[in-house]
DNA sequence: CTAATTCTTCAACTTCTCTTCAAATTCACA
DNA sequence: TGTGAATTTGAAGAGAAGTTGAAGAATTAG
């Protein structure tokens, strides 16, 4: 499970993390706006911890920028200002929870393991890549909110390559994650499969996201 | 897990040494600025300790040079001068953390821990030298944060010279990380892919860190 | 059981990398 | 400063890696 942190206090951030990590939670911090931002759109979190009041732009920025980009699942506030206002407004653009400051550690834990429980229960198994989602329970693919139609292998190939984004992938990892670990020889059922995955993605309009990175495998990124 | 303890009480650093030693942590001990510069240089550490009010030189220009050169993950700052003034500057320029005097040594081994957690998680296993950046998840290399194409052979040898940097290492060793064993012989490979890969370092800006020692092998440094 | 779909195999083709080689240059040492 | 050895360089062919279309085998659906 990954956390994302976004805390301008650094004590606050770093002692809330190593609480987190005895939890199994794996953190990442953000301390200002940009940071924020970036780690925002590099990875996917299960859950998204936002301190409202952030230097260098308003915390409820964030909050909008991750709702336009369907990321809004899973954020926890977390603020000192206490007001219905501040917190009204933050649930309105789509918030999971509010805690004011103050708080105690376990009483945090408890809220973002309730988050993560809802976030995974109410068919929000979505794995997303830009204007690519993959419903796990429907196995249902859509490119820009059209479905398209892959075959099993396609499908698992392409959750693969998702749940994989950014990294080289060699294509000996691929044949252990789509037969078993006795696929010795040949790699033409690969290249077979990611020619129909592409010509299909592309006939989606979106073509360009698997890439052969040659002598190493492939890697799916934009 | 390697530590470096910048600190001039002698007393001080000795007890923090001895204490993490008991945490399987390996601490080097500098005194004065430009021991530390010297350490720093040489080697790299998981987590540097910086006594901010160091005699013979401002703590806070070994911050600075470390930012500089792109070293300024994982350095926790260590003062009895307490202003906030220190701290926000220690905290710009880069520093994880800071520990005002006197703590207990459990705080600080804490404090450690989360920095070394944070930094191997959210760094994606990066292998850094200066303004170069290897991930080795994504294989992609950055010369002043702009990636740059490598081939499968290019990219090891980098590879090979950045964790080997500032020693010389002989052809034989080369052939035998990038070939194997069975390379007697010629040598002709590896000059022509020295040639390639200092010529797309050379183009983006980076040149002359692979330097030839003659009759020895290569030295990768600056 | 048959038809349709999907998976795998294969071979021709394209693309990119690796290796080879010879000529030019640099270096250490006498 | 001259000499042989070590290194650099550019060019090009060999070879490996990847792509593609087509067709047979296997699987699934009706």
């Amino acid at each position: 499970m990954k956390i994302l942190i976004i805390e301008d206090e650094k004590e606050l951030s770093a002692s809330i993390a190593s609480y987190l990590a005895t939890q199994e939670y794996a953190c990442d911090l953000a301390e200002n706006f940009s940071e924020a931002l970036d780690k925002i759109e590099t990875l996917d979190y299960d859950c998204i911890l936002l301190d409202i009041s952030l230097p260098g732009g308003n915390g409820l920025k964030i909050l909008e920028i991750l709702k336009q980009n369907n990321k809004s699942d899973g954020v926890l506030i977390i603020s000192a200002k206490n007001s219905l206002d501040d917190k009204i407004q933050g649930l309105n653009l789509g918030a999971d929870d509010y805690l004011p400051k103050p708080f105690h550690l376990s009483e945090l834990s408890a809220r973002i393991a309730a988050i993560i429980r809802r976030k995974n229960f109410d068919g929000h198994s979505l794995v997303k890549f830009h204007n690519l989602t993959i419903d796990t329970q429907s196995k249902v693919v859509t490119v820009n909110e059209a479905p398209i139609v892959l075959t099993k292998k396609e499908y698992e190939l392409l959750l693969y390559f998702v749940s994989n984004k950014r990294k080289v992938i060699s294509k000996d990892a691929i044949a252990r994650y789509l037969w078993g670990d006795d696929m010795a020889g040949s790699f033409d059922f690969i290249y077979t499969h990611i020619k129909n995955l592409r010509k299909k993605l592309g006939d989606a309009g979106e073509a360009d996201y698997i890439k052969s990175i040659y002598g190493m495998g492939y890697k799916f990124s934009d």
